[in-house]
DNA sequence: GCTTGACCTTCCCATCATTGTAATCTTTAA
DNA sequence: TTAAAGATTACAATGATGGGAAGGTCAAGC
């Protein structure tokens, strides 16, 4: 059955808030919706079926630039699977580059929380290491 | 010796560019400047200091709002070390909470990377797992 | 003394993904 | 018929940072 949507039955069902839906529309990621006499977007279950599509990207952490060139290359039948997969792969590698850089910074700040008693007194070698430090 | 920087000199001996510098003045990190008589910035080895602390803060991950805490507690000499270490757990917890969200991320797209042969063929698993994949 | 280049000033705009708000119109259910 | 829920648009804000324009200033060299 061809069910149809409006924006906010499109948006509990994939996921992404109307406010999104119409921005993503608005930055050309979604091609504009179709219209109700009155006005109103609707959707079809292709265009959810996209929507899903985009919010589990999203959730992969691709940015909506990204987002845009995995949705051609879902909706382009012959492209080879080489293309997508070497897009991921990178996009990995920037997930590793955050996960490093984020570990970065809680080994150091663990560090200096270990080395502070974390009392009344005012002595605070988090602070210290704050001011100090020169890695 | 009292040394004196402008902007540029305080930037190069902070690792805080010059842009950042007049920001962090303009939302109340740092107090106003004081000025040569035609209107350029001075800066002291203390405010020097100050800017360098921030930096420091910066590459730990805080948030501008959360270094405005962390100086005010460093210059404020009476302040229990309690506190401190407190917000620095706290912001350890969302370091962590960030890493656990990039790794999941990434070991989500790591398995769907794995299944694909990355060849010439159309039939990708990367795009099928993001397009039904209801994690 | 004047030119030049490097550096400073302010102001506005852009990024990125997302949310909020306000004013207004439409649909739906009581 | 009316009230509530939900739709429309447009604009602003977040947070950290960068870019650029238009203009003033300083130091060095001729």
């Amino acid at each position: 059955m061809n069910t149809t949507f409006n924006i906010g039955q499109a948006s509990k069902a994939s996921g992404i808030s109307t406010k999104m839906i119409r921005h993503y529309e608005s930055v050309g990621l979604l091609p504009p919706a179709s219209r109700t006499y009155s006005g109103y977007r609707i959707y079809s279950d292709k265009d959810v079926h996209i929507l899903r599509f985009i919010r589990q990207a999203r959730d992969l952490g691709f940015s909506v630039k990204q987002i845009g060139d995995l949705l051609s290359m879902w909706l382009d039948p012959g492209r080879p699977s080489s293309k997508v997969k070497s897009m991921a792969q990178v996009h990995i590698q920037s997930l590793d580059q955050k996960i490093n850089d984020l570990m970065e910074m809680k080994t150091e700040l663990q560090k200096l929380v270990d080395c502070c008693h974390g009392d009344s007194r005012p002595e605070c070698p988090i602070l210290d290491g704050i001011a100090y430090d020169n890695t």
